[in-house]
DNA sequence: CATTCTTTGCAACTCCCAGTTGCGCAAATA
DNA sequence: TATTTGCGCAACTGGGAGTTGCAAAGAATG
């Protein structure tokens, strides 16, 4: 059972703040800590969260064990795509424009329904 | 998340009844039965035993999948800093959720603005 | 140097849910 | 028919997962 080592070596392989972490999670900055400190363990779904933002598997996260090679596609690091029909790899930081260029017709709806309750 | 069913999968290949795994665990049999149903999840450490006793890894217990083989640092999540001459973080793929979760205040201020025009 | 900002740990508290006990119900098996 | 085995559901309880609040050590910034 080295989550708690594995948790906290990982993290910082990724340059991520705890409050990174969380906030990805949907839990406060201070449940990571514990984990961290081996005060307490996140459950089963969080578990789950956390090996997909850390590119690992869960017996890597939860065991500290390599996982055996295979030669399938990592699907946290290649996205389908459905109209090609082939995995790319995926984008890396997505700022503003990038999100607007892509979710651009969501946040019409969005204001479009917000700005009904102005009517 | 096919934890449900690839425990009562994996138990029945086994022959195994719910109170044998439950004895196993030091569990009540009523509790294996609630993981099976999906009212539940057993913590970390009996996660871990229950694994143990199947002979599967933690990912095809928990996701029914192989041992994911990218467990390597994604170089995509880094950039390089020329002036600190560092790699430094950067953030990775964002879904909309997490994109509102950092940038609520600038939609919320988007949508006044927007909405400021139809007065 | 003084002053912020960032990152983290610890104490105290809340309350959700994992696990328990107890009951009932089918199927086997004798 | 009785008995055993295997399982699900309702009701309850306690531990711990997650929270807020406070504080400290470094790193920037001026």
């Amino acid at each position: 059972m080295k989550f708690a080592e594995q948790l906290k070596k990982l993290r910082s392989e990724l340059h991520l703040s705890q409050d990174d972490l969380a906030s990805q999670l949907f839990v406060s900055r201070q449940a990571v800590s514990k984990w961290e400190n081996g005060d307490g363990t996140p459950d089963l779904k969080t578990l789950v969260k956390l090996a997909e933002i850390l590119h690992v598997s869960l017996d890597t996260l939860v065991l500290g064990t390599k996982p055996a090679t295979g030669d399938h596609i990592d699907s946290s690091v290649f996205v389908y795509n459905p109209t090609t029909g082939l995995y790319e790899r995926r984008r890396g930081v997505m700022n503003f424009w990038n999100f607007l260029a892509q979710y651009w017709w969501t946040v019409i709806a969005l204001v479009a329904t917000i700005g009904a309750f102005f009517f």
